[in-house]
DNA sequence: GATCTGATTCGATAATTGTCAAGGCAGAGA
DNA sequence: TCTCTGCCTTGACAATTATCGAATCAGATC
């Protein structure tokens, strides 16, 4: 899976200039509300810096991190999944998750104000 | 206002590593999803593009680009607000939106992987 | 096959949230 | 002062969501 990592790549990356620099159309702001909206639970926004800040991560080590029932864990990892902001992989009898750095990437360049070199 | 534009803000911008980086902790994460969230429906995604594309914009040329209530606008603004990501200000009989763009940087910052520049 | 462990799905419930209609407040102008 | 306009607040309601327990599924091991 580690080869065929590009499904759904540049298409997503490339979407819209910066929010300071142009207003979004109302179905760009429909496509990338999802993401921002998986990000605005603290449970998910923690599950994601645990996630990103490492190569790849145990379900079993996130489920650890909280204090909450495995299935509200699951749920919330299947937001960030839909989301398209992670990636999760079967191996053996555990489950895997990894960030999508170029989702990530997204919306940093959605919230980029003024690049300080751009200038 | 523009003068003390200082309410609550270099406190909140100076939190954490970008989420590539360092896991947050609990408490990080509850305070920084808010911001998330506020920018987690379509409504507000695009107020807040149409808010930051401009260097200020007044209630009523919000109020038109939506098919939405008065109300309704006024209650996404709300939420923007509270979350830091604007200010607004009553001048006359019109009310004026600003971004801050220290909210939308440090959640940038927060997104940021793998600053190519840096590596 | 039987069983055990790790993770997801299902079903239910309490809490949150997006939306609008109605009402209220602030400033401008008659 | 009265009225008009712009915006916000309140109250209510439907829809969404966070959470858990129970059940189910996928592999591994016996």
């Amino acid at each position: 899976m580690s080869k065929q990592r590009g499904s759904l790549p540049e298409v997503v990356a490339a979407c819209c200039p910066p929010l300071a620099v142009a207003p979004l159309t109302g179905e760009q702001a429909t496509n990338l509300a999802p993401m921002f909206k998986a990000l605005g639970d603290p449970v998910r926004l923690r599950l994601m810096s645990l996630i990103a800040s490492t190569d790849e991560i145990c379900v079993c080590d996130l489920t650890d991190a909280f204090d909450l029932s495995g299935p509200t864990i699951s749920h919330h990892l299947r937001v960030l999944r839909e989301a398209g902001l992670v990636d999760a992989e079967r191996r053996a009898t555990w489950v895997w998750y990894r960030a999508r750095p170029q989702a990530l990437k997204q919306l940093a360049g959605l919230l980029d104000v003024a690049t300080p070199a751009a200038v």
